[in-house]
DNA sequence: CAGTATCCGTGGCGATACTG
DNA sequence: CAGTATCGCCACGGATACTG
């Protein structure tokens, strides 16, 4: 599990955020995914999710500790070292997000293309 | 299908709103459960959805239409009729929400003591 | 009955700068 | 390295009023 994350994990070009669903907040279903394989560092995280901010990372990994989704651990050496696991009911999420994953796979082609009928109809000079 | 929605249907004291996942906007998950029995008219969608105005109603409605998840018959009658029906695409959420729900049925609680927990932890006086 | 029009508060999220 | 502190935008959605 010491495989570093694929940067491309995430493909910006994904039209994932055209999802007739969420898993939690914004980034709370990649984050999930990203922590499948073991624990991972704070900076680790950072670059699957490109373009997070240290803020919002930050944001996200509290609310996932309150929800007991991940658990955080502090190592005391210098520099720093902070690793995020899933728990148990955090790792329940996987087969949920694998779920939502499936419909897409089956289904969202057909929503973008519909969406695309739709506003070419509503509007057919673009 | 001519069954009236049992206004109840979505019990407001149902935790749905800490769910760690959402289908769609806010009601759109709650629609297409409304229409999973068959057609329904725009009052009548109302009902369960105790609170929502007008205006996000249609809203809501409009975009569920255009990516193809409901389509939207009007009947040349007065007063007006307009009927909602989950296209083949809109009910195949149907499945996705039922795992969304039996997850929520044996998760969900240990989430929210997850949270009580880590609140009470965090603020010892509420 | 089935909407539309207008106004507006809130919160999620990003940008930037700074720190133990 | 792993954050916190501030600032601010703007999309979501609620309140209210009006209409074919």
């Amino acid at each position: 599990m010491a495989a570093p994350l694929d940067p491309q994990m995430f493909d910006p070009m994904c039209p994932s955020s055209a999802l007739p669903f969420q898993i939690g907040d914004k980034w709370t279903g990649m984050i999930v995914l990203c922590l499948e394989g073991g624990p991972r560092r704070f900076g680790e995280l950072k670059v699957p999710l490109h373009g997070i901010t240290s803020k919002v990372l930050a944001q996200t990994l509290r609310a996932m500790e309150r929800d007991g989704l991940v658990t955080r651990t502090v190592y005391e050496e210098n520099p720093p070292r902070v690793e995020y696991e899933l728990t148990p009911l955090g790792r329940s999420l996987l087969t949920l997000i694998a779920a939502a994953r499936a419909w897409s796979r089956e289904h969202l082609p057909a929503l973008l293309q519909a969406r695309r009928a739709h506003d070419a109809a509503a509007d057919p000079s673009r």
